[in-house]
Formats: structure tokens, sequence, C-alpha cells
DNA sequence: GTCTATAGTTTGATAGAC
DNA sequence: GTCTATCAAACTATAGAC
């Protein structure tokens, strides 16, 4: 509270003032750093082209969320870690349903055949991965500078499902 | 501290006496944690049968190790959230190296053309966030109870990366 | 090696003046 | 609405007896 206090330049009494407790500030604020991230996406589904390209846009714009706002990453990973039942319901269904219902309409066009559940949630987990653990993934042979480019994983990504929908269909 | 010497039936003075301070006890914590993961995998790699195969096997594997040790999965998630860049190379080369070159070999066999790098990464992430987001994933539209079954993910996951590999075979 | 007792800080939160 | 001053509890770590 100090440290916050100090920040936002005022005295820790005075953002008492303005919220009951430290728990109650916390979940505000988580709120409010999921609260605009929904529009990014947005453009992506209005914009036209083939499912295909929607799911290469939609992937770059996921790597580049999380990229570029680090503080909103690592939020959403501590309560991912937290895992409180409650709050987790307050995630999905407050901040993220909209965006996976379109994405897993998107993937059930391009594999109808497959649990679009999955789909979706296997094209959130490869980008996020790929963002989460560069820290760690740097230390390994085969590492090189491209693979931290937002448009080097998404391109990746893309073709490797792609790729997979292709044989499926086949 | 002192949940910790109520959970080991110590005093927080005997804890003292044997580490130097709570930082290097809890680097020896994660040390110890990481250190009996290994020769889960080793079968995996000492069995015979095809790249396909092992694919699947150690997958499963690495779905098995997540779940069933939680607290070991927890402290994994939290030293990537701190992501202390000298604790994760200690990380990489002293626990996971040997295995993560091992995977990179075995998907260099089943597609030589494409950055195993990668791949071997997206194997992992793949993995890794049906685990991680399970409390969250639950909340979405689709969710089935299938979807907590190691079993289930593994095969969902070996045969997304097979089919992609096929296709850019053929 | 283990204990009790306690030092020295930091933390979340409040009282009361302006 | 904001401040200074302060409380009570919890924290990491240590001293010293056994």
């Amino acid at each position: 509270m100090r440290q916050l206090a100090l920040a936002v330049e005022l005295s820790v009494a005075a953002i008492y003032h303005h919220f009951p407790d430290k728990n109650t500030l916390y979940l505000e604020a988580v709120r409010f750093a999921f609260s605009d991230k929904e529009q990014v996406f947005d453009q992506v589904w209005k914009s036209d082209g083939s499912a295909e390209e929607k799911l290469g846009r939609f992937i770059r714009a996921l790597i580049e969320v999380m990229l570029e706002d680090r503080d909103f990453h690592r939020l959403m990973q501590r309560e991912i870690l937290e895992a409180d039942p409650a709050r987790m319901q307050l995630l999905a269904q407050g901040v993220f349903n909209n965006q996976f219902c379109l994405l897993m309409q998107l993937v059930a066009e391009m594999a109808p055949d497959q649990d679009s559940h999955l789909l979706a949630t296997s094209v959130i987990g490869l980008a996020k991965y790929y963002i989460e653990y560069q820290p760690l993934l740097k230390n390994f042979p085969g590492w090189k500078p491209e693979h931290e480019k937002p448009e080097f994983i998404a391109m990746h990504i893309t073709t490797l499902l792609l790729n997979s929908f292709k044989a499926k269909a086949a």
C-alpha cells in the first residue's frame, strides 16, 4: 500500500478513503486492467477475409496484446496461479467469454468435425506459452532472436494450426 | 516461516539453524521439487516404437506429472511469473535442459524442415496450458468433463501435432 | 539441534486535524 | 478528500539456555 501510495502520489490514508480494504482495491484494479482489452480484438472480427486470414490476425493480436502490456499479462498469470473458483468465474464470464466464443466459432468453421473448445484452447495456449516462457526459453539451445518477434511467433502458430486442419480435412 | 515450522513440526529457530535465510531455503526447496521429475521421462525415451508413439507417450507423461503433482506445478508457475534472469538460467540448465533437447531431437526427426526449438516449445505449451487454465476453461461454453482427463488431452495434442507434421510433409 | 523469548521491520488499516 | 501520526499484528531473523 505504501509503494502504491508513492506511485500515485497520495498518502495511504487517502487511498483507504476511496477503497474499503486492500483486497477490494486489488479486485477493482484487475477488473480495470482487463476491461479495455476487448476492443483490440473487435477489429479482427470486423475485418473481412477468409477464416484462415482471420485466425492469423487474431493470433497476431493476441500476442501483441500480451507482449505490449506486461503488467496485464503478469496480473492474469497471478490470478490463474491463485485459481480462486469464484474469481475464475468472474474472469471467464465477465471478461473473456465473448472472445472465446468468437474464436470457437472461427475454428469450428475451419474444422467442423473437431472439438472447438479444445481447438480454441490450443490457439490461446500456444500463444500464451511463447510469451510467458520467453525468459526460460532463451536459455535452451536452438533459441534465436526471431523467437521474440510477435510476427514470427504468430506465423509459426498459425501455420501449425492450419496444417493440422488441412491434414484432418484430407 | 511460522507456517512452515508448524508443518514440519519444528520451531522457526530450528529451521534457521539449517538454512541461512528464507530465500536460500526457498531455492533449495525448488531444486528439490524439480530434482526427481527427470526419471519419469527417462523411461519414455528408453521405450521403443516409432517417433510418433514416443511423442504421444512424452505428452502423456508431461500431463500426468503436472496433474499429479500440483505443488510442483504451482511452484514452477511462480518461478516463471517472477522471471528472475539468474534463476531462469539455473532452472533451464540445471533442470529442464536435458528433456528439452531430447524433445527437440524427436520433433526434428518427424519434421526435419521445421524449427525444432519452436516445435518443442509448442508441445510443452499446449500441454501446460490445458493444465494451468483448467479452472478458467471450465467456465467457458463447450467444456466437457473429458477435458480434464489426461489421456483425452494428450490424445488431442498429439493428433494436432501429428496432423500438422503430415500436412507439412505432403 | 532444538527450544523460548524477543529484537527490529514491515504490513494493513485507522484517528483526527485541516 | 487529503494529510500526519500512529496502532496492532505479522514478518524475518537472532540471542542464549539446554
